[in-house]
DNA sequence: CGGAACTTTGACACGTCTCAAATGCCGTGG
DNA sequence: CCACGGCATTTGAGACGTGTCAAAGTTCCG
């Protein structure tokens, strides 16, 4: 279980762990459980306690907090290469979102006690975690000027790109994931119904193209410009 | 200037520095330097390179992001104990945010190598320090899903109790701080036009008092049932 | 094939923003 | 000490964006 080539993949995708001597690559692989969960299954909910982090190897998760009526607001997604619940871990706190699969993931277990030793025992990796939620918080940073400041239309425009980014695209060009219009809804922070008829004015404008739950961006310029509201 | 006094002052002022032995103290002090600032002054701006971070021990500090229009968002505040700048040190990038002065502060200055050097050689440091940034993340994220579903009027109303909470009050019951309604519209992400009117319905219902720039929560339990829309 | 979940469309109401103008407040300089 | 100018606050009117509700159409999946 523990054999060469696997003990490579884990500090090859996940660059945390990249600052890891061979010893601890080697602890670290005799503690890490592998689980694969389908879609819609539940990683960890809000207000649970959690033992230990998760590292996806494969498949789409979303993560969000559970706002008014139960109305969920994604904050994050974590796909192949992403870790996620460390935050609880390290604080010792309850989860404080909640990690639901998209699209059926592998997904590696490590327990928090690893974690703990790590940092104590190789200052490079206690770095790489702090670097880690310094980025993870300027992007949260980032996402409440632009909530708060821009349209519906404006954030829209700029979680397309996102989602592009994010998740690549596939042969057909069109954004490799699927989300109801209900899931982007609550990235965005909006109605369903808007979302809907927003989509429907930027494919009237040829800025997408829409092919069920699939979306296209034909024109990343002009959604940028949308974006930042320089039109 | 290195006293004995001065060295306790440090550790015990910033929960962040307790973990740290003798000697790492002293190293501290020997190369912190201390800065006033009045009210107005910038500490740190935007997008300008940061080469060590700031210690509050006195004052408010305002930090905010530039959004459309070079309207401000208020992201977070910093009173004495409060540690800023840190992000950009660790993440080696330039500042995510501005830092202004709102009352005449007191400001020790640390230069990002000593932070390095301290993550290296103390363990519990590294692991303090990340969770630091673990506990603001998750307000980010917090004030995302609030910003994003609640009314401008449920939002006002739980910035008013955080101010409380964060400021405590004077002798009189007021919040002690002195934001404009710019700096309040600025937090709560929406027009100066409306926290002003909103403020004058939470007046008449008897929710607050207010005296210039300065607000007294009289109703704290009604508050909260508005910013959880509960009532 | 059937039912549930998701998507789309329309009408309508309400919240919030913008713009404009009046008033109030405060520090500066004469 | 007062007058002035500038900035902050307040109020009003109107327009626009966005949310809500209801109903119909569509897709998905067992």
């Amino acid at each position: 279980m523990n054999n060469e080539k696997e003990e490579n993949n884990i500090s090859s995708v996940f660059p945390l762990f990249k600052s890891l001597t061979e010893q601890e690559l080697e602890l670290l692989n005799s503690r890490i459980k592998c689980n694969i969960y389908r879609k819609g299954e539940i990683i960890y909910r809000e207000g649970s306690k959690i033992t230990g982090c998760y590292c996806v190897n494969k498949g789409i998760i979303k993560i969000y907090k559970t706002g008014i009526d139960f109305k969920p607001q994604i904050v994050a997604f974590a796909i192949k290469g992403d870790i996620t619940g460390y935050r609880s871990v390290l604080s010792n706190e309850v989860a404080c979102t909640t990690a639901e699969v998209l699209e059926e993931a592998e997904i590696y277990y490590i327990p928090s006690d690893i974690i703990f030793n790590l940092i104590k025992s190789n200052s490079d990796f206690a770095l790489s975690l702090i670097q880690l939620t310094c980025r993870e918080l300027d992007q949260a940073n980032i996402f409440i000027k632009d909530i708060a400041q821009k349209t519906v239309k404006q954030r829209l425009a700029e979680v397309l790109l996102m989602l592009e980014k994010t998740f690549k695209t596939d042969s057909d060009g069109f954004i490799a994931v699927n989300l109801t219009r209900e899931d982007i809804s609550s990235i965005v922070g909006t109605a369903t119904e808007s979302v809907i008829r927003i989509l429907g004015d930027f494919k009237k404008e040829n800025f997408i193209s829409i092919k069920g739950k699939k979306i296209k961006i034909l024109d990343k310029k002009k959604l940028s410009l949308i974006s930042d509201s320089l039109f």
